[in-house]
DNA sequence: ATGGTCGTCCCACGA
């Protein structure tokens, strides 16, 4: 069972690489954010025709979160708990029946967070938002964790968990991905019990997810590692194998992000 | 460097 997450920045605009990657790699279950389009501009078809059930939960220009699984689907929740009055589309989740066990994921679209103050030195309203965010993840997870279902939270976090896990962290100490109010809420999101794939499975220093468009960024490899799977004990004991799948970053018209592959005997 | 990248959508904004 490979569950893979990707941040595509555009469903639309990455749809060749898409469909050429789900063909390579054909993947299981696949969490998709920032498709930055409503769910009724989602191409469903090309993917559908690739046999995969999808479920999404779009929004216009910006963010928008997917779940796509060659097995079937139910019980799906979108928006994350704890603020009404949050109408950005950062979060779905959905049991899936694997031929082993039943288990939950969720695609999840943290904040980015940037820039963390405003003009009068005090945090900004964006910055506040993902700490929030981060809180309201923490509170509602809690909850996830208590029905002990393999769980396995997959997404862009907006999180560099670790010195290792960008090129020069001296750069990014200020910024909303790796400042200590960031770091904090990461931790109590990992002290509820749950295990970072990439830190079990692997945890070599320079392992990225991300290159910026800009300023040569993937040639220099200047990344950074923000992309993750979190997941529950049950989803712990399961996993086999974790690979960042570096490749598509060279493709053509590449996403800035690359996929996270996780391989489980679900 | 009055820049340098993308995607959305047509004007800046978000990343």
């Amino acid at each position: 069972m490979q569950i893979a997450t990707w941040n595509v920045n555009s469903i639309n605009a990455r749809m060749h690489a898409v469909i050429k990657w789900l063909s390579d790699k054909n993947p299981d279950v696949v969490c998709l954010q920032e498709i930055k389009t409503i769910d009724e501009a989602f191409p469903r078809l090309e993917i559908e025709a690739l046999g995969y059930n999808i479920e999404t939960h779009g929004q216009k220009s910006y963010n928008g979160v997917a779940i796509l699984s060659k097995y079937p689907i139910k019980e799906v929740k979108v928006k994350l708990p704890g603020d009404e009055s949050d109408d950005q589309s950062r979060y779905i989740e959905a049991l899936i029946t694997g031929p082993k066990k039943l288990f939950r994921v969720a695609s999840i679209y943290l904040p980015n967070g940037n820039p963390v103050f405003n003009e009068n030195g005090k945090f900004s309203e964006k910055y506040e938002y993902k700490l929030n965010w981060m809180r309201r993840l923490k509170e509602y997870s809690a909850i996830l964790l208590s029905d002990e279902l393999p769980t396995i939270l997959a997404g862009d976090y907006n999180v560099i968990p670790e010195n290792k896990d960008v090129y020069d962290y001296k750069n990014w100490i200020g910024d909303a991905a790796f400042r200590k109010e960031t770091h904090f809420y990461w931790r109590s999101l990992l002290n509820l019990g749950f295990t970072e794939a990439f830190k079990q499975m692997d945890d070599r220093p320079g392992q990225y997810t991300f290159w910026d468009y800009q300023g040569g960024s993937w040639q220099n490899n200047h990344g950074i590692r923000i992309d993750h799977l979190l997941l529950s004990a049950q989803a712990a004991d399961t996993i086999i194998k974790l690979e960042i799948d570096k490749n598509v970053r060279d493709g053509v018209k590449p996403s800035d992000h690359v996929p996270v592959i996780g391989t489980f005997d679900l």
